[in-house]
DNA sequence: CTCCATGTTTAGAA
DNA sequence: CTTCTAAACATGGA
């Protein structure tokens, strides 16, 4: 489930549960979840170390090891941090297991297996050599304004564009733009309405973290809630449509929605 | 069996 | 150069 806010979530388990343990076991279950990097490789980096902090950029999470390398993931579709008990079964679709000193261990669970593990020196220079934008949370208004303004394609695209703003998935780009009554399919939009879209993106953001990222704990006037097959709008009661756009479905609202 | 899925990259066409 | 589409990756669930 990871859009910038299940993310910051898995972060901060991470952070709660990963950090400060020596690191006495790495077993890769799956060599497919490796990205640029070895299983013997990534063993040598973590065995007697310990993880020592977590940072997230938009949709990826740096996980800094005591020797000063990083270590690097990506969720992808389907990928989730879990922290077995003791005496639990491994999860499903663990494809990477670190186990700490005294049998705690983190399991990634990947069932798709479209996440990435990979090992970096440095997030800032990773984050510039994938060209990877301003995450959407830290980018200030004139920068979001900047990167939306001067183009002709359509604004869904536009913001799942990860090069532009990072974070942003399927669902919060359909949520923000539900938030601001901009079709996703609008081009060319003047300034006010980009700051209308700046501004409802910071407010879906936030309030999704004040959710714990859990679609049902959002408040009714939201899309999310409502985003399937025979939906109606929240907000003026009339049936969301659904439609391909840039390849993802897209549901919006064609009354309160304008090009 | 068919269709769809919270992501990213790439190839090729307008 | 910009923009868009389809396909690919791999697998599960409805």
């Amino acid at each position: 489930m990871p859009e910038l806010p299940e993310v910051e979530m898995a972060r901060r388990l991470l952070e709660a549960k990963a950090l400060h343990h020596k690191i006495t076991s790495v077993d890769v279950r799956d060599w497919r979840i490796l990205n640029s990097v070895s299983a013997q490789d990534l063993k040598r980096a973590l065995a007697g170390r310990q993880l020592c902090s977590a940072l997230r950029h938009g949709k990826r999470l740096f996980l800094q090891i005591d020797s000063g390398l990083w270590l690097t993931l990506h969720l992808g579709m389907t990928g989730w941090p879990v922290f077995p008990e003791k005496g639990d079964e491994e999860p499903r679709y663990t494809r990477l297991r670190i186990g700490f000193e005294g049998g705690a261990a983190l399991a990634l669970q990947d069932a798709r297996i479209f996440g990435e593990v990979r090992l970096t020196e440095s997030p800032q220079e990773f984050l510039a050599r994938r060209g990877i934008g301003p995450d959407a949370l830290q980018m200030d208004r004139e920068a979001f304004l900047a990167s939306m303004s001067g183009r002709k394609r359509k604004i869904k695209p536009a913001l799942l564009d990860q090069s532009l703003i990072a974070g942003l998935g399927n669902l919060y780009a359909d949520e923000a733009l539900f938030q601001s009554g901009i079709c996703p399919q609008a081009r060319c939009l003047k300034r006010e309405r980009l700051e209308t879209l700046y501004s409802a993106i910071q407010e879906v953001l936030r309030t999704s973290l004040a959710s714990n990222a859990h679609f049902e704990k959002l408040p009714d006037t939201y899309l999310l809630p409502h985003r399937h097959l025979g939906g109606a709008c929240p907000r003026d009661g009339a049936a969301l449509q659904r439609k391909k756009i840039a390849g993802r479905t897209s549901y919006y609202c064609p009354l309160h929605q304008k090009k």
